[in-house]
Order: C-alpha cells, then structure tokens, then sequence
DNA sequence: CAGTATCCCAGCAGATACTG
DNA sequence: CAGTATCTGCTGGGATACTG
C-alpha cells in the first residue's frame, strides 16, 4: 500500500558526495519533507511564539503580526499534524485552547536556531550580493 | 533609504526567550529571508547537487528528477542573485557554462545537512503522528 | 475564546515553442 | 548547449462573516 512511497535508488539528498549519473528525487528528500513543512509562510513565526512556553490561539494572533485567522489555524494544524506542536484544550468557559512545542518540535527548533545564526551572520553579505546583482542587471 | 528595513523592537526571531507582549514579524525574520530562498521548491535540489562540484546546466536538468527547464533557470538566478551560486560562463562553442557553490553556499549547506540528519531521525515519528492524527480525523 | 466556512485573487509553477 | 518567451492552471493565502 501507501502507492506514493517514492524512492530514488536510496538517495537521501543531502550529504552524500552525489556522483556522476546520480539523480536526486524531490519527493525522496528528507530536508525537503521538513522544509515544505516549516517553509510555508508562517510556520517559522509560531514555532518561535510558542518556543517559549504553551501559549494561546489569541495570544498567538496577537504575537505574530500580520497573520490571518484562517492562516494561524492552517499552520497550527500542519505543525499539530505532524507532532511537532501539541493542542491541549481545557473544558472551562470560555474555552482555553493551548499550544506547546512537543519534543520534537523543540529539537527543530534548535536547528532553527543554528539556521538564524548563520542568517544573521551572512544578512549583509546577502543583501549586498542582490545588490550587485540588481545592479548588473539594471546596467545592461 | 531603503525603506523596507523593517525592524520590530529588534526581534530577530529566534533565539529570544519572547517576553508577553512582544509581537514577531515576518519581515523581520532572518530566518524567513533563508527560508523565503531555500524553501521555494527546488532550491535545495539544486544545492545539493552542486555541492559535489562544479556542474551544468544541462546536468542539472538531467539529475533534478522532474524540473523543468524554466524552473531551473529561475532557481539557479535567485540563487545566483543571493550569492549562494556561481555562474561561469566558459566561451566556447558549444557554450559551457557551470555552477558551483560559493563560500557562504558551502556553509549554508552544511547547515542543511544537519537539519537533514534531522529530518531523518525523525522522519518514522514524524509519519506517525501524521497518521495518527488523519485516523483520529477520520474516526469523527 | 477559538475556531470554521466562503469567496476570491496573485503568483508560483508546469508545458511548450522558440533562439543565440 | 543554455537558455528566454508565452500561455495557463492551481493553490497558497488574504479578508471577512459566522458559530459552539
């Protein structure tokens, strides 16, 4: 079963010196599964928010600024999906819904982190380099 | 100038424990901007494969499975623009032209590795709980 | 409070044909 | 070989109104 189990001759994408004649498969990617999750527009953003401690959908709307409703709840629903945050709904009135990184998504997180790191060391360097490309561009 | 230097209160995303009240941005992420480039659908693809070495065009188009020509061309200038690619232009004829990987490109993609060994440590609970998740979905 | 349900549009990405 | 140009379709995401 599960008919979209691709696999390309147990690639994995990354590391793995990848040679001649070799191919890489998207769908067989490791780093890709986690990036079609954590790329999408806002998932870095309540990741972060709720790195912190268990925190609350308004709470979260309030946080992140410029997110939709509909947003805040697909991509809590994503993170959710796949373990990486945890819901947890007190039954008072009015109703007080949580969420917590799990284990996992703590651990990411760490990753996350190690990624802003080295982004914030190389922003100028970037910024420059678009720069200069633009330029290039603009003077032909 | 440059007025879309957005800064909120100095929030650069992650790390940063997030005091109530603070409000994150997207615009201000630097994690964002990385993602924002390696998180569109082939950029990591074509990373990966030039991280072997130098390697072209047509390569590349052999070994992504399943991208197309325009898509390639657009990955590679974005890549190029930011200054993780090198583009070289051998005037022969044939052309030939290759792409390599610069300094910060190399970095970036050690980084990546690590979030892959990541990706798959993780990869059976992260499916897990995405079954988990649709049976108890589906069981409503 | 914590969501769904709808409507709608922009922009990403695919397919294909053409070119220096 | 290494691209550009064009057309088009799909879906990620915004705005907003409604609900248990």
């Amino acid at each position: 079963m599960e008919e979209g189990t691709f696999l390309s001759r147990g690639n994995t994408c990354v590391p793995g010196p990848l040679k001649p004649g070799d191919t890489v498969e998207r769908g067989a990617c490791a780093v890709t599964e986690v990036l079609d999750r954590v790329g999408s527009k806002w998932s870095i953003m309540v990741i972060v928010s709720a790195a912190a401690g268990p925190i609350r959908f308004t709470e979260l709307e309030r946080t992140i600024t410029g997110i939709s409703r509909r947003m805040l709840t697909l991509t809590l629903r994503n993170l959710e999906r796949d373990g990486l945050i945890s819901r947890t709904v007190h039954p008072t009135a009015p109703p007080k819904v949580e969420y917590a990184l799990t284990e996992v998504g703590v651990e990411l997180n760490e990753y996350l982190a190690q990624l802003t790191r080295w982004a914030e060391r190389h922003r100028t360097t970037i910024h420059q380099a678009r720069s200069a490309y633009d330029a290039a561009r603009a003077a032909r």
